[in-house]
RNA sequence: GCGGGUGUAGCUCAAUGGUAGAGCCACAGCCUUCCAAGCUGAAGACGAGGGUUCGAUUCCCUUCACCCGCUCCA
């Protein structure tokens, strides 16, 4: 399936739209039309049913080392410019970049490795992106100085492996970028913030800066304590939260899979750390499971565990829901939703201050001066279990999903064409969007066959009782058969048609979007019967 | 942010330095008894801003957006 066509249908049908769109559009920010709403806040629904509400407290479910309890948090986006320094988004969103004038290349100014190496009298740095550091950084050298493989010795290597950064910027002359075969080719480092700052408070400047959350997640850790005091939760338990992020991406991307502003949900699972492990198995697969109950087929769908060497060290383990997009190169996919294991690094972090995440055992990460880079809260987020009198800080599971590109996976996997005879026998592309009916905007269409002989009547009363429980659509302009295709593009899984015989014996025909199958029906049983179907 | 490509009606596509055409969709009506039928009618566009020109959708510049590649993806 093209990427465009969906695009396409997107638009036409009211699914998205790009934001601002009559002044140009704006990159990285995108609207959700009438069925879009629908859809997306169904996808959310279901999540927010299936995870809290539904969730079922009293027993263990399949999988889940002991029962647990579920509870929810809506947080504001704008939070204490402090939350952001301790959780170590404020460094770490500041990064530097530089580009490569040859080779058009953009790179991590932390993150070139490179070396100072000296030849025929000239003394240069040679730098690498390459895994085998060592070899490629010789390999280049030798090339720059027109050397062979055999005259490594004539090579000398001076101080030890170090990345750009720790350089001097007035060497850049002297430096061989990484993808480089002349010297000078790097521009001077560059800041790309990617959290969005904005001023709370009418008075500009330092005082007032704050910045639009790039996660959900720390919302939920400094509401921690007030949980865990304003109800009786125990831990293990979750506190979930749907809301939006922005991130300043440098490159928006592939329609709304990298946006500027999206919306998370999110879980942070708070369990003692003897039994995280269990806990983070258990996510991980409760998690992947969701996803195929609502339709995403397992064979483009992967449950991926990180390498070790992608983990942060105090990370005993993450894995990613990943959905092989259309958009993407055969064979690669992309992130629906992370799982991490975070043990404690989180609520230690707003107690203690912003705490080193290289350093092992965890330390809080000190300036020059000695004193924390980032100040902590000082509060006690430690928990005490109270049966067994044992007090610890929790370990933390976070299955984190982006509703937004739920959305999009689920309408690239609901995208279909496939052939259909029309009424002279000539086959027709049918589009159809084979949306489960738990998510689908519409649930159910009713038509009049004809326009004529009562039959709207019946077919409006049919309409006003299934709107009371769930969004249903009327029509009865054209041809029925126009009518069917319309609601096939727009993902609705059942079409009611009231016909002669329904004046008579009471009976209507069900129409099912992806068999094109008609049964009858008791056209009292009607309501009950739809309601079965595209409730969970 | 860099390089390449593309911007004409909701969609698909024309033509043109001098009043921008069509098909489909959607809309109103007629007709229609189960999968995009037919007839009639009405409506709808040169991404934005400058410049050159008597006149620019067309030529030039800038900008915005989308696509491909690079880069990035806590």
């Amino acid at each position: 399936m093209e990427m465009e066509k969906l695009v396409s249908l997107c638009k036409r049908r009211g699914f998205l739209f790009q934001s601002s769109e009559i002044y140009g559009g704006l990159n990285g920010f995108w609207d959700y039309g009438p069925l879009g709403v629908e859809l997306k806040r169904n996808i959310k629904d279901a999540w927010w049913q299936d995870m809290v509400t539904g969730h079922d407290d009293l027993d263990a479910p399949a999988g889940a080392p002991s029962a647990y309890e579920m509870t929810g948090l809506d947080c504001t986006i704008i939070m204490h410019p402090q939350v952001w320094k301790v959780s170590g988004h404020y460094d770490l969103f500041v990064d530097q970049m530089v580009d490569c004038r040859q080779s058009k290349g953009r790179h991590r100014y932390d993150q070139v490795q490179g070396r100072w190496v000296e030849a025929k009298g000239q003394k240069i740095f040679v730098t690498t992106l390459a895994e085998e550091v060592e070899a490629d950084l010789q390999q280049r050298a030798l090339k720059f100085f027109k050397l062979r493989a055999k005259d490594a010795d004539q090579l000398g290597w001076d101080g030890a492996l170090t990345t750009l950064d720790k350089i001097d910027v007035a060497d850049f002359d002297k430096t061989l970028g990484p993808q480089a075969t002349e010297l000078g080719t790097l521009t001077e480092p560059r800041d790309f913030n990617l959290m969005f700052p904005t001023t709370v408070g009418a008075l500009a400047g330092e005082e007032g800066r704050a910045f639009l959350r790039p996660e959900t997640a720390q919302g939920i850790f400094v509401n921690f304590k007030n949980v865990c005091d304003s109800t009786r939760v125990r831990v293990p338990f979750g506190i979930a939260q749907i809301g939006k992020s922005f991130r300043n991406e440098i490159t928006p991307r592939n329609f709304t899979f990298r946006s500027r502003e999206f919306e998370q949900m999110e879980i942070e699972f708070f369990c003692h750390p003897d039994s995280s492990q269990d806990w983070y198995k258990y996510w991980r697969d409760r998690r992947f499971k969701w996803y195929t109950d609502l339709g995403l087929a397992s064979d483009r769908l992967i449950l991926r565990d990180h390498d070790p060497d992608e983990l942060s060290h105090y990370s005993t383990g993450t894995a990613d829901i990943e959905y092989q997009f259309p958009f993407l190169p055969e064979g690669e996919y992309g992130e629906l939703e992370g799982i991490a294991h975070r043990g404690d690094f989180d609520l230690r972090s707003h107690m203690e201050g912003k705490l080193d995440p290289n350093s092992c055992p965890l330390e809080v990460q000190l300036g020059e001066d000695g004193k924390p880079v980032h100040r902590g809260s000082g509060k006690d987020l430690t928990y005490r279990d109270d049966l067994t009198n044992e007090r610890f800080t929790p370990h933390v599971i976070e299955p984190s999903a982006g509703a937004d590109r739920a959305t999009l996976a689920f309408l690239c996997e609901a995208y279909h064409e496939d052939t259909a005879p029309d009424d002279k026998g000539k086959e027709q592309t049918r589009t159809v969007m084979k949306l489960h009916p738990r998510i689908a905007p519409i649930k159910a269409a009713v038509f009049p066959l004809v326009k004529k002989d009562g039959m709207p009547e019946v077919a409006k009363d049919l309409y006003r009782a299934l709107k009371k429980k769930f969004p249903a659509f009327y029509d009865e302009k054209g041809a029925v058969g126009r009518r069917y295709r319309r609601q096939d593009e727009a993902g609705t899984p059942y079409c009611l048609t009231i016909d002669g015989e329904t004046l008579t014996d009471k009976t209507v025909t069900l129409r099912d979007r992806d068999t094109l199958e008609q049964v009858r029906l008791k056209l009292d049983d009607v309501v009950d019967e739809i309601e079965r179907r595209v409730t969970g």
